[in-house]
RNA sequence: GGCCCCAUGGUCUAGAGGCCUAGGACACCACUCUUUCAAGGUGGGAACACGGGUUCGAAUCCCGUUGGGGCCA
């Protein structure tokens, strides 16, 4: 059996959503789990939409998750060139000769003339075949063409009989010859459409394994026709089931809530992106969810792959990239991290790697750092009523009386570790006769201005320093003693 | 509308006729730990769409209904 090739085909029409991403991961484990050549190929025949900088954007997501491709444009290959705007002359030759095979006809038709005949088509229940271009005698194509008429080439699909094939997910497909309609596959601008690009290329680059979408599943009948008529060997199909973003949508490149590129700059970690995708539609049999790439190579296999579709689901996937997080090394997270630290942090003198020691455990997606630790270079300007927390037994009088002692207290001592603040906070609660909860509260509510934050009492005490401690405890008691 | 496909908790899924009192994960709810919040620990509610078959036995096989998705319009 010949090695294994297959190919991701993106068009650069935008952002890469998941489901894209997806596939083509699916298709380079297929690859590489049997040593095979995973080909990158870009699919830009649609020109009308095209976007600028979509190429890049392809190239810097596969290299972000590491999908590393053997062939494509950049790194050239034996095949290409792997860019079909560039392989026009190809695809011209071959519609030709599909043409002299049968399997194709000119269509001289305005699109006035064709949207009647599917007019007429549709009103019989029938599908749309050109039957005026496709009787054109080859002398009167011969004289239109001569003459400069404008034309497409589509495809001549049987009136009887029937067309099927097997793919590996959704197993045996048929479909009746009678029910095809004769697609475009050549347009007048001389651009291919899909349905005529991805078999000649996939033909011509050696695919064994074409893998996409399963909107593909039902007009994949009329590729194999193409196949068929040229006498090309057909390569496996495997149609992978459409991710949706809820129930009734799916998902939208339009929006940009499901794109890579959107997650990578919120602050998902691409290795979490992907391990999250990979298990929508697939499962490994067993009940492991964390893989690395490779790993995911090792146990990738058809017999996962699930047929209907799935939807994405964002809270999992925040789950999931916190737990990636929790398990990045503190130096790994912290230099993540600080490029989310506001610049007035950056020059504050705070001890960044002992902030980040505070957030490790308790960020999911690094976006939300700035909002967690909005009060760590300016106090708030906040409610004294935040003092007054029901759980932790606190009012305004026990928060006055915690924090003057604590004033005290703190400014008698030389080290301030966590570790020692803590202790001293505990010994003067024991002193006070308090609860510990009836002194730490009130503290850390008076360093930080917030009702919850990264850390307690201690902990942002040594993040501050004696100087700072001392003097927003003194902001603390001097709105409680207004009160 | 025609054709194709799919169907296990809210979501992702395990399950390939007896191992199922249907397993795991996210989410949710309790409790716990505790200097707030997280994280961690423990526990809980929650599903085989429905109806017929086949079989000693069906989540698993067949048919239909319903629901959902896709393609062509």
């Amino acid at each position: 059996m010949a090695a294994v090739r297959t190919r991701y085909a993106p068009s650069p029409t935008g952002y890469m959503h998941l489901g894209n991403l997806r596939t083509g991961l699916y298709a380079y484990l297929t690859a590489k789990k049997d040593g095979g050549r995973f080909i990158l190929r870009i699919e830009d025949t649609d020109q009308g939409r095209l976007q600028e900088g979509a190429v890049q954007a392809i190239y810097d997501t596969l290299g972000r998750v590491g999908l590393t491709h053997d062939e494509g444009p950049d790194v050239g290959g034996p095949y290409g060139p792997y860019v079909q705007s560039e392989r026009l002359e190809i695809y011209h030759r071959y519609a030709q000769e599909l043409i002299e095979l049968g399997g194709a006809y000119r269509c001289f038709c305005t699109s006035e003339e064709t949207e009647a005949q599917r007019a007429e088509a549709r009103l019989h229940k029938r599908p749309f075949k050109d039957e005026r271009c496709r009787a054109l005698s080859p002398d009167e194509v011969g004289r239109r063409l001569a003459a400069g008429v404008p034309s497409v080439v589509r495809q001549r699909t049987p009136l009887a009989g029937t067309t099927s094939y097997e793919d590996v997910v959704f197993g045996h497909i048929a479909v009746d010859n009678a029910e095809l309609d004769d697609s475009v596959l050549l347009k007048s601008d001389g651009f291919p459409t899909y349905n005529f690009a991805n078999v000649v290329d996939d033909h011509l680059m050696r695919i064994t394994h074409v893998m996409r979408g399963a909107e593909y599943l039902s007009s994949t009948p009329k590729y194999v026709l193409i196949y068929e008529t040229f006498g090309w060997d057909i390569p496996v199909h495997v149609h992978l089931p459409v991710i949706n973003k809820s129930a009734t949508e799916k998902l939208s490149k339009r929006h940009g809530d499901a794109s890579f590129e959107d997650y990578y700059h919120k602050g998902y970690l691409p290795e979490a992106i992907l391990n999250y995708v990979a298990l929508l539609g697939w499962a490994p049999g067993n009940d492991q969810e964390f893989f690395t790439l490779a790993e995911l190579t090792q146990s990738f296999s058809f017999e996962g792959l699930s047929k209907s579709p799935s939807i994405f689901d964002p809270t999992k996937l925040r789950w999931m990239n916190g737990e990636y997080i929790r398990r990045l090394p503190l130096e790994e997270f912290h230099r993540v991290a600080t490029p989310w630290y506001p610049d007035a942090l950056r020059q504050s003198g705070v001890d960044l790697l002992a902030l980040s020691r505070l957030l490790h455990t308790r960020t999911a997606v690094f976006s939300e750092i700035p909002e967690q630790i909005d009060f760590v270079a300016a106090l708030p300007d906040y409610d004294p009523a935040l003092f007054t927390h029901k759980k932790m037994k606190t009012d305004g009088a026990i928060a006055l009386r915690s924090l003057k002692a604590a004033r005290g207290a703190l400014s008698e001592l030389t080290s301030f570790s966590h570790e020692h603040v803590h202790a001293a906070l505990e010994a003067l609660a024991a002193e006070l006769g308090m609860k510990n909860g009836q002194v730490m509260y009130p503290v850390r509510v008076a360093l930080s201005g917030k009702e919850f934050t990264p850390g307690g009492a201690s902990e942002l005490s040594e993040l501050f320093g004696r100087d700072e401690v001392l003097r927003r405890l003194g902001i603390g008691i001097e709105k409680l003693s207004q009160a």
